[in-house]
DNA sequence: ATATCGTACAACCAAATGGTTGTAGATCAG
DNA sequence: CTGATCTACAACCATTTGGTTGTACGATAT
């Protein structure tokens, strides 16, 4: 019963958006409020650009969203991504509960 | 009360680390048994030299140990370094969650 | 109507990434 | 001792990444 099995390159791309420090500040600022690209712009020391290229990063990687509204377009944060990351580290948690119990058990043997 | 202020660029090695499809299954094999560093090579359609590379980003990023054993270098997997990212994403969670609490109060005033 | 604003996108650049081969030092086996 | 094995690391290369500037275009305001 596979629920959700990620794919390879999803996972990189969910992982490589994390992996920048202003895309993850981003992330935190469009879960709590609405932000259009300029708005974000405004809040870093880089072009408007650069910042319209790290939305479509965190974009690809489902975990912002972007909609127009009249020329401007909102960023807000999409829970799809983010559940998906913490999927894929809890199936990695999982391995190594099974480890724990694997070496329990080989000492309950002695 | 902050108990492990992940510092920026610690984030940034971790969600690096995880990235990479051959990183990340190197993770799960040496969390379930023992390989030395050749062993791991031996595993994928690659050279020695580049998954040795890989297994100095996981150590870096706390995510793997080595330790020497005669020639060999054991690579095993670090629980830190797992720890250390679940927290991070377990933050952004918290995130949402506080906003969902904010929209549902935002409601029942109305 | 025109100027301004917000966005998209191309072209470019430097640095980082992910791979290679080659060399050299330890350690182990015969 | 000699040869094979395991590791480390340097040098190199192609591609990607993270940034820039410049151009174009739809939406808004005056």
């Amino acid at each position: 019963m596979v629920v959700d099995q990620l794919s390879e390159a999803e996972a990189d791309r969910l992982f490589q958006a994390f992996a920048d420090a202003t895309r993850r500040d981003i992330v935190r600022r469009v879960t709590v409020g609405e932000y259009s690209v300029s708005g974000l712009a405004a809040l870093y020391a880089m072009s408007f650009a650069a910042v319209q290229k790290h939305v479509a990063v965190l974009e690809r990687a489902s975990l912002v969203t972007k909609e127009k509204r009249g020329r401007e377009q909102i960023v807000r944060g999409n829970h799809e991504g983010l559940q998906k990351a913490r999927r894929l580290l809890d199936e990695y948690e999982a391995i190594w509960r099974q480890r724990v119990e694997r070496i329990a058990d080989i000492l309950a043997e002695a």
